[in-house]
DNA sequence: TCAATGCTGTGCATTGGTGCACAAGGTGGC
DNA sequence: GCCACCTTGTGCACCAATGCACAGCATTGA
């Protein structure tokens, strides 16, 4: 059976409220005739009269008495749900979900904690994972991701800072097997590497191209995996230059090059971007960028 | 601030629930333009982003989630209103309201409370008045006119049934002052008569060019009252000849003339008249009044 | 009793919404 | 890796819903 139209629901009930369909016609903002089809229409799709007609105005029936009920809290309900959303625009609350590649969490999660300090009403989901969230797909906010700057048309990417990275052996390392003066003594050394043929960072891909495969003796996905190895003396390998400085631990075997640097991208979903919530967050996020290591 | 259309809420809420704007429009029997049309004016009129539009189809933001649930038991109570006034116009169910002239309830509330008996779902209400009820403003379902021929063009009148009247006294009354031989004596005896000049009942007429006013002692509004003031031996009234036959009470001073009678009608609104409960009820009264008395 | 007011109802011109056709892009199966 | 399918998105033609003007009617007040 056919359902009927909303607006006619939302016509017939304005009538049933203020009992003639001029007064309906000047609340809803069209002509009398147009409310007066929207009866009859809705009345033949119901199969029933909603109203008598006078001269004075339409009288609701029973039926017409019902719908006016109903239609009542519909009216509110959407009245609700209208200021709720604008609001929404406007408000910092409800969720914000970032994601970021992995290994940064010490940086982020910081920011995110006096973020949500400073915006009570928001709840904070940070999302790290092997494979990219899709923010086309509404799975995040916000994303930070590495690399060349991300072009897909809906996103806006802006650059958010660069992350530095070394080559670094742990004390104990260096005490067992020594330091190697410089590339030609690579082959004699252990290194950890990252267990991904395909990961496009520019300093594995040099150390692919520099370390005989023979020498890499951990391969890992996770990065907090490859740093606890490095920590744990199993071998040479790269670290963020800025966790470096604070870890008493560890050996610089070759210092950061420009050429290894990873820039890093705030990535936003355009729908979203322009939101008040999206906005705070960003600003909040670069003001903390200005006081990290690099 | 504006509203947002109904309809647009509808189609929001569509695309919320299957994800996509070619399933929606299937669903409403409406072209995918139209959807993302409705989708781009409502979140025009909110500020805010109801979707995120990607390839495989819309995924609904956190308002949009929040419309989703709105519109749901919007769509749920809508559905419901909709069988619910659709039933009701076949069942036999609710409210009847049925007005009459005074005077006939001993005729009509039989008939009413054998229907209510048959419909136990209806609710029966009797309103008698001296004014008029108006079925135009829905004052009633159903109303008993006596009189010419109802001709109120949105009314639909059917002929119930005859009125005989007749003039009558009490035993009592024959007893103190005689029965008058014809209307020549008229004027020494005593008559009970309607309150109101503008009575237009043909035996009123006929009464007040008959009977000198000096003649009449008692005056009432109310027909139960004239009646009782008849039984009582105030005067020579006017009675409806079946009520007489009953009464063993009354002695006939002039018996029923034709052009006395009062044609009943059954008068019902148009817009009321092909429901169902209507129907039902003019069936059982037009039996029921098959076997008054006449 | 008559004029004034406010309501419904309807034919006609118009505008805004709808359907159509096609393009572009992503996804998944072979 | 390629192709088929399904999705969104847009310009154009068209039709239907709308607005307008006027008629008709009931009610109210003088």
């Amino acid at each position: 059976m056919a359902q009927p139209a909303w607006d006619e629901i939302r016509t017939a009930f304005q009538v049933a409220r203020l009992g003639t369909v001029s007064g309906a016609a000047e609340v809803l903002g069209v002509h009398h005739a147009t409310v007066i089809r929207h009866i009859d229409a809705l009345e033949r799709t119901l199969g029933t009269r909603l109203f008598q007609r006078h001269a004075r105005g339409y009288t609701p029936t029973e039926a017409g008495r019902d719908l006016l009920i109903v239609a009542q809290t519909t009216e509110e309900q959407f009245a609700q749900l209208s200021s709720r959303i604008k609001g929404q625009g406007e408000a910092v609350a409800g969720e914000l979900t970032v994601t970021s590649i992995s290994g940064i969490a010490d940086l982020l999660v910081p920011v995110l904690a006096s973020f949500q300090e400073q915006y009570p009403l928001v709840q904070v989901r940070f999302l790290t994972d092997m494979r990219v969230f899709r923010l086309d797909y509404g799975e995040a906010h916000v994303a930070i991701r590495a690399g060349a700057a991300p072009e897909e048309p809906d996103n806006v990417a802006q650059p958010l800072t660069h992350i530095r990275t070394g080559l670094y052996a742990s004390k104990s390392y260096v005490a067992r097997h020594g330091q190697p003066k410089d590339e030609s003594e690579f082959a004699n050394h252990r290194f950890v590497c990252v267990d991904n043929e395909a990961n496009r960072a520019p300093f594995y891909r040099w150390l692919r191209s520099t370390v005989p495969a023979s020498a890499i003796s951990f391969r890992g996905t996770e990065p907090a995996a490859i740093e606890e190895a490095v920590h744990q003396g199993t071998g040479i390998g790269f670290v963020a230059a800025y966790k470096q400085k604070v870890a008493e631990n560890l050996i610089e075997i070759l210092p950061p090059r420009p050429e290894w640097d990873a820039p890093l991208w705030i990535v936003t979903h355009v729908d979203l971007h322009r939101t008040r919530k999206v906005q705070a967050f960003l600003t909040h996020l670069k003001e903390a960028a200005k006081s990290w290591p690099v």
